[in-house]
DNA sequence: TCTTCTTTGTTGAGCGTTCAACTATTCGAG
DNA sequence: CTCGAATAGTTGAACGCTCAACAAAGAAGA
């Protein structure tokens, strides 16, 4: 017994999709031609950047970016040998390791963020309305509330 | 001059990069545990299925799907090797190409369907509420609309 | 302690996407 | 009618991601 979509949630979900599909590519486009790096390594970059003394475990980096260990321990291989990460031992768990931001990998976040940011605030907020952020947070709560249930 | 983020739009943007990455992530995950393709493919799938004859130039299903020409050839390469889609000749241009989905290919979108919609209902739809539901139609094709526009 | 279960992180193969280069055909200005 | 520009589609290499398998170390219980 499936519960099909009506007409309203079937131009929703295909809206939605269309969307947010183009808004990821245009800013991965950008961040690509203008960093060099795709949007997912952009973001490494700026949590590590926000943690204390930039570093931060590989799982928690994993969590905070929302990705696989697997995909964040590839991805980490790739900054390291761009020189804007290191690898450190964890000291309290001979498992763990450190990722930190390399003093290049700071100079070269702080070199592409104006560039990005202004490409977020063109394409996506200035296409909305204060109330429409307001809407989108909401819902964007929302979802990710309801998607880390069960 | 760059126009930073305020706190709000800060929370608003990363709400929405997490949201809609796990929602991807999610149906693309269970899409293809259970019908064997990405999200993309069965998107290829369902718009051929919808067009009259179940046939597309390969250029309008390239827009329809929001897909590179060079993701299209791939993607309907793959496809035809499963079955899926059939590469005819245009008869009126004779650069172009005819994707046509197969019997084959529709018996295995019917079938993949109904967990799909399923999948888009609980993971989407559940979580909002029906006036979130009209805003975040407006806010995508706001967007879309804004994206698409110089 | 010994044993088992869990957690952490890495690895390699396979897949899908991007990008740039390329062929073939059609369009359109002069 | 012709020739340069634009359009349709393909190709191969490089890249990033997924998945399953794995090793190493900690946690928990008898």
């Amino acid at each position: 017994m499936t519960r099909w979509l009506n007409p309203d949630e079937q131009r929703t979900w295909r809206a939605f999709l269309a969307a947010s599909r183009a808004l990821m590519e245009t800013l991965d486009r950008e961040l690509q031609r203008d960093a060099g790096m795709p949007h997912a390594y952009y973001e490494i970059l700026v949590r590590l950047s926000e943690a204390p003394e930039r570093r931060l475990r590989m799982s928690e980096l994993a969590d905070l970016t929302g990705s696989s260990r697997s995909r964040l321990s590839h991805a980490v291989a790739r900054l390291e040998a761009a020189g804007w990460v290191r690898r450190e031992d964890c000291p309290t768990d001979r498992r763990g390791q450190l990722a930190l931001l390399t003093e290049e990998g700071f100079a070269t976040l702080a070199a592409a963020a104006p560039g990005h940011v202004e490409g977020v605030r063109r394409h996506l907020f200035d296409a909305l309305s204060t109330a429409q952020v307001d809407q989108l947070r909401r819902i964007s709560e929302a979802l990710t509330d309801h998607l880390s249930r069960p």
